[in-house]
Order: C-alpha cells, then sequence, then structure tokens
DNA sequence: TTAGTTATTGACCGATCAGTCAATAATTAC
DNA sequence: GTAATTATTGACTGATCGGTCAATAACTAA
C-alpha cells in the first residue's frame, strides 16, 4: 500500500553495528553512518530517528550476536570456560581489534539517552546473571555455603577485561592468560578442600 | 625578560585533567577546557599546543596521581591487596564515578595521536610489571617454577574492570568482591600444597 | 627610556556536526 | 486509471568544532 523500502533492514543493521563499534558513539558521525550504511540521511532518519536510536540499534544487534557466541549449554565450569575462550577468540579474530562495543560504550555513556544508559546496564547485568548460575552449577557442594560472589566478580572482571585490552591491542596470550587465571582460580576455590592434599 | 604567565600552571594542569576524565577525549572541547581553566583558547595553544597535548598533559599528570595512591612498599601479596584495595577505595570515592583516565582513553586510542597511544601503552605496561614484581615477591618457593603469568593476568584483569564497572556506577560491593576475588585466587594459587610438605 | 620577548585577548576561519524538510518516486487499494 | 501511503532524495539550517592570528599588554635587560 505504500513504498517499499529499497534495502535490507537486517544488512543496514549490520553495518550500523560495525560503524559504531569500530568507532564509537561520538566518533560516529552521520556522513560515516552513510557511507556505511549506503543509505542518505533521510532515509536513516525515517528508519531509525536519531542518532541514539540508531546506537540503540547497533547495541541490540550486538547484544544478540554476541550471547550466541558466549553462551553455552555446557554446565558448571565447563560453560565457563567455555565462555571465556569464546570471549578471548572473537576478540582477537576481529583483525580491527575493536573489543567489544558493550564496553567500549561504557566510558561514552553519559552522551547517551536513558535508554541506551539502561540498556548497557542490562548487557552487564545479563553477563553476571549467566556467570553466576554457572557458579552455582559448578559448586559440588552447596551446603559448603560459600561465598560465591566474589568468584562471580572475578570471572566477570575477566570477561571485561579481555575486552577492554583486546581493544587496547595487547598480546592474544595475555587474554588467553586472563581466561586461563581465570578458570584456575575457580577450580582452585570450588574443589573439595581435601583434595588439596595432592596437591595441584 | 618577558611578561610573565598570569596563571598556576599546575592548577590549569588539574583542571584539564579533570575536565577529559569526565567527559573523555572527543566530548571535551575548546569551550569546555576554557571555562574549566579559565583560560582563553590563545593562551592555552600558547602554553599547551593542540587538544592532542593538553590530553597528553592531562594523563600524565593522571598517571603520576595513579601511581601515588595505589602503589606501596609492602611486599608480596600485602602490596597487591593494598593495590587493589586502593583502586577500589578511589573508584567509589569519586562522586562524578569518572573511572579510569588511563582505561576510559583505551576505546578512543585510535583518534589520539601517536604520543598519547604510546603513553597508555606505558601506563597498562607499568601495571602489569607492578603486579608482576609483587607476585614474584609473593612466590614462597621460586623452585616451583609454577606459572606466575595467569595470576598476573588475573590481578591487571581485577584492577582494569573495578575501573571500568566504577565508571558504569556499579554496587560497590561488586568492586570490592572483584578486589577480593582476585587476592584470594592468588593466596590459593601460591600456598604451598600439603603435599609439598613433605618434600621430593 | 627603549628594545626585546613572551602572554593575553577576542575576533575570526573553514570544516563539520546532527537534524529537517519539501519535492519526488514507488508502491497498493480501489 | 486515481488516491493514499510511505520511501527516497538532496539541499538546507544553525550550532559547534579545532585551530589561527594580529593587536595589545606585561614584563626584563640595557
Amino acid at each position: 500500500m505504500a513504498r517499499p523500502r529499497n534495502f535490507d533492514l537486517d544488512d543496514v543493521k549490520e553495518r550500523l553495528m560495525n560503524t559504531f563499534w569500530r568507532e564509537g558513539y561520538a566518533r560516529t558521525s552521520l556522513p560515516k553512518l552513510t557511507a556505511a550504511s549506503g543509505l542518505l540521511r533521510g532515509s536513516l532518519y525515517a528508519a531509525f530517528g536519531q542518532k541514539d536510536a540508531m546506537f540503540s540499534v547497533a547495541l541490540e544487534r550486538y547484544l544478540d550476536q554476541l550471547r550466541v557466541a558466549i553462551v553455552s549449554d555446557a554446565p558448571g565450569i565447563d560453560g565457563l570456560r567455555y565462555m571465556l575462550d569464546a570471549v578471548v577468540q572473537i576478540t582477537i579474530d576481529d583483525p580491527e581489534r575493536r573489543g567489544c562495543l558493550l564496553i567500549n560504550a561504557v566510558p561514552e555513556a553519559r552522551s547517551l539517552g536513558i535508554a541506551n544508559r539502561r540498556a548497557i546496564d542490562r548487557g552487564l547485568a545479563e553477563m553476571r546473571l549467566f556467570i553466576g548460575a554457572k557458579l552455582r552449577e559448578a559448586q559440588e557442594t552447596p551446603s559448603q555455603k560459600a561465598d560465591l560472589e566474589p568468584l562471580v566478580a572475578l570471572v566477570f572482571a575477566a570477561s571485561i577485561s579481555i575486552r577492554v585490552l583486546g581493544r587496547a591491542g595487547q598480546d592474544p596470550r595475555l587474554l588467553q592468560d586472563i581466561a586461563d587465571g581465570a578458570v584456575a582460580a575457580v577450580q582452585q576455590a570450588l574443589q573439595p578442600t581435601i583434595s588439596t592434599e595432592f596437591g595441584p
């Protein structure tokens, strides 16, 4: 009943995402977005609204893809190891070393709208909840009642800094060391105390 | 022999630092810098050069102050605990929750000059070397030849993500959990196993 | 005083920014 | 065909950006 759009919406969202990912919010100008998407300003504004809304589209798409890449069905510590290794892998596989769109957005959050700020919070919370769930699975004897929070925090911290340091162009070995260190810490902390008699 | 400047150089540097810290590089405009410093553009440019050079001044000053705040003489794990607790403290003590100027600059590094990019690398390297040195002190029996790198990486990761999550406005308890988790992991990893008590 | 040197001032520059809009084009319903 | 609806186009806006510069002011050395 009306003129159809002559571009692929998904394809354009992907291009917007990649541009914001590389350049961040502030440095991504409308001319860059039009160049990346192949659309003119008017079409972009008609399709998405303000720049802030374009970023929102990019962020949601990014989080969807990240979820697919790092979440696994493997229970307990295997799921955590899978996640951390996946984070390392996608970080060093990116030839542009863009790090994480979500984490990169944290220092810029104050210039984003409330919806985007909330989306950032939700993204962080989701990661943390996932880690917590896997750790609770890994806890063999919940009766130990050990405080899991420092472990959750540690794995969370590892995930985040792998991304930051990836953006900083640090050596892939450092990133893998972070992942390995976190997994080892979890194993050490959760293994029944009696087993320490046999040493590592 | 010439007209003296009628401002306090140190005071202006401090104000530049605080502005860049709060706003980041891209969002800090020259009008903001003139407002914060009380100087006019011409004076700022005469004193420091380009915006990039102003950031450099801010970054160096920031790193000097950070060093004072987190480095301690305490050897080994005590030095690490001091550092991590100090990082948590300065992060949550900041009512503006600005996180870390150095870490915040990482996603913006591509829009900075080569000198600033190198300064960022040096800042990160310095942190890592400090952690490595303390961990080597903490290693009671170096003959164990345990690979210290994952532990260095883990403590490094903890420091960085405390700052990122501080900027993100996360709960202080999470930040402290990260610090505590990292210290606990180091203690667990470095404490001699019972089996070694009986010697080889 | 005068000459030399540097700092300050405030206007100015061209470039770029995010966002808007009237005109036109492409489609469907009828 | 015509009407209705939405998409595309490209020029346009006012604001802001980083950076420059000639004029003036404040100081020291002689």
